[in-house]
DNA sequence: CTGTTAGCGCTTTCAC
DNA sequence: GTGAAAGCGCTAACAG
């Protein structure tokens, strides 16, 4: 790897001292026109930038975030991970991504690695583990530390940080709010994800639309990804729904599609609602009626929060939670 | 953001210098038992790690990958970025990842921005709009500092340096191969991405496979993915054919659902294979026939060969291209 | 106007 | 065995 040219060089060659040609670079007005022009000159020439690290050691300053996701291979997480990128470029900041897979460990890690890698804040969507285990010492640490940190979508009470969140409750309320108006008494509630946080509050929101309504709920939770087409074909066989919400898109395209192998019609016989609108619904046949989470714009308030933490940091900043409002996407799998 | 411990501190406490500290933390041998278990400990006590700032700076090592990306609302770019997520994390590498957006301006926007970091290496796809253009000094200019990088699947040939790609003119041949010997005879080839290299291997493998055959091929390529539906069901409607070549997952599975509209059955009517092994394969009805690009075993393939060129920094090392393969995966949309 | 100096946190060579 | 000193590339306070 080649060596860029340093402040170092252009002022041997400009037979200038170091600080000179530093205070040159930045118009500095107590250096004279003609200085700051023959510096330039050679600045440019050698297509001359400071670097990066040696500005961060100095300043403490890395203008990185360190972003910590749970999947990328969806799409939620991904649209939310654009939304981050674009806004996050858009303030002149880069970003480290981790992925957790899941898990407890590798988020542990992760956050230890980035914090000493010196990012000026993170961006964080809790992993299904560290939900389940309920152990967030790592991010107390941060806490501690005072290094700016929001988490969004899969948030945790426990840590007093920015949050950026989606109404789940309401979201689904509404959603099956509408299912109940467009005439469905029988309602199922299929998930993949029943040990976030996310599917409880969006369960707690189902129950609260039937509540004291002629309305029967099922919930349905699935074991394995790996078998849900036959699981859920089971469901619907056993049941007898005339509409159904899917907590996570997955859930929603599958049960579709078992509807298909059942030859029931959607939405004649059977009405589907899906959370989260992705690539899945826009591609499903019928297409899928969904409520949206807005996963870039999430990402883009994250971004917003935590960069206006950072650059105001601020000795007693109070924390916010952000909710951000979700919408009924209706399409044609639903009357 | 409190300050982080330093070996200076950890000096100052223990009535050191602060290079027998930093020694001591390596078990140097020069130092004696005593020393290095008394250091040991206080720095576990303060939970010390080395400012990887200031590491880098002395080494110009920075661990980090620098990752762009054209898309990543996109299963294959969200694939390929998980499988280089993980392999460099296997690594103790990190990844700075910027998404163009298909964008030139964007992508030397963040060449230049990554360099000046000081990432290590970058892996990088080419934005759809470089490859228009043909412009790539940006690249000449990583090549000209020996900075070590490797392009997959979208790569150019003016560029001299690793290239991880997937042999799509096979893929594509085997694929159409396959269309015509299970009897398929007017086959359709759609393409959202007709100015991407990989669209035109693509097509020349298609081509090869009809070649002195008594088979017709028609191209057709979508104008905006905007009306793709509309587009393709007038395409559909317009010929005849009794099987489609989805150059890409979109149009593959827009063309499933086509076909329902219009009430042909798939594959009893027409049969429907589709480039790229994503999500909406998995979820169709009927279930995709695809080609597998193996995005996930691409992105580690690539970091696999980076940190290779980086960690031997080889004055004459020659750039090499390897072939990932892809493979035929059947499922319910072929006979 | 320009230069000297100190220091960010660490590694490493060389003295003692 | 331990420590002083230089240096990675930069900024900024202070001298001249």
């Amino acid at each position: 790897m080649r060596k860029k040219v340093t402040l170092k060089q252009l002022a041997k060659e400009l037979n200038l001292s170091i600080s000179t040609v530093s205070k040159s670079l930045k118009n500095d007005p107590e250096i004279s026109q003609k200085t700051i022009n023959r510096v330039h000159e050679l600045a440019d020439f050698y297509n001359y930038k400071p670097n990066a690290l040696a500005v961060s050691l100095k300043s403490s300053r890395t203008k990185t975030i360190g972003v910590i996701l749970p999947e990328i291979l969806n799409h939620f997480f991904a649209k939310a991970l654009y939304g981050i990128e674009k806004e996050a470029s858009n303030h002149g900041y880069k970003i480290l991504t981790c992925i957790t897979n899941e898990s407890y460990d590798k988020e542990v890690e992760y956050v230890e690695m980035l914090n000493y890698s010196s990012v000026d804040g993170f961006i964080v969507a809790l992993s299904e583990e560290t939900q389940v285990l309920n152990k967030f010492d790592h991010y107390a640490a941060l806490k501690r530390d005072k290094v700016p940190m929001v988490m969004f979508d899969r948030v945790i009470d426990e840590i007093d940080c920015d949050k950026v969140i989606v109404d789940d409750e309401n979201a689904s309320k509404n959603a099956v709010q509408y299912l109940i108006d467009s005439g469905c008494s029988k309602i199922g509630l299929i998930t993949t994800i029943g040990d976030l946080s996310v599917a409880k509050h969006r369960i707690q929101g189902a129950k609260a639309a039937v509540a004291d309504k002629d309305v029967e709920l099922h919930e349905f939770k699935l074991k394995g990804a790996s078998r849900a087409e036959e699981e859920i074909l089971a469901f619907l066989k056993s049941t007898d729904l005339d509409a159904v919400l899917g907590l996570d898109e997955t859930s929603a395209a599958v049960t579709i599609n078992s509807c298909h192998r059942l030859g029931y019609k959607i939405p004649k016989d059977i009405s589907v609602i899906g959370f989260t609108d992705g690539l899945l619904s826009k591609h499903s046949f019928p297409k899928l009626s969904t409520v949206s989470q807005h996963a870039e714009d999430l990402g883009e308030r994250a971004v917003q929060v935590l960069i206006n933490n950072i650059e105001n940091d601020d000795e007693k900043y109070v924390p916010k939670t952000q909710i951000v409002k979700t919408s009924l996407i209706l399409r044609d799998s639903t009357n």
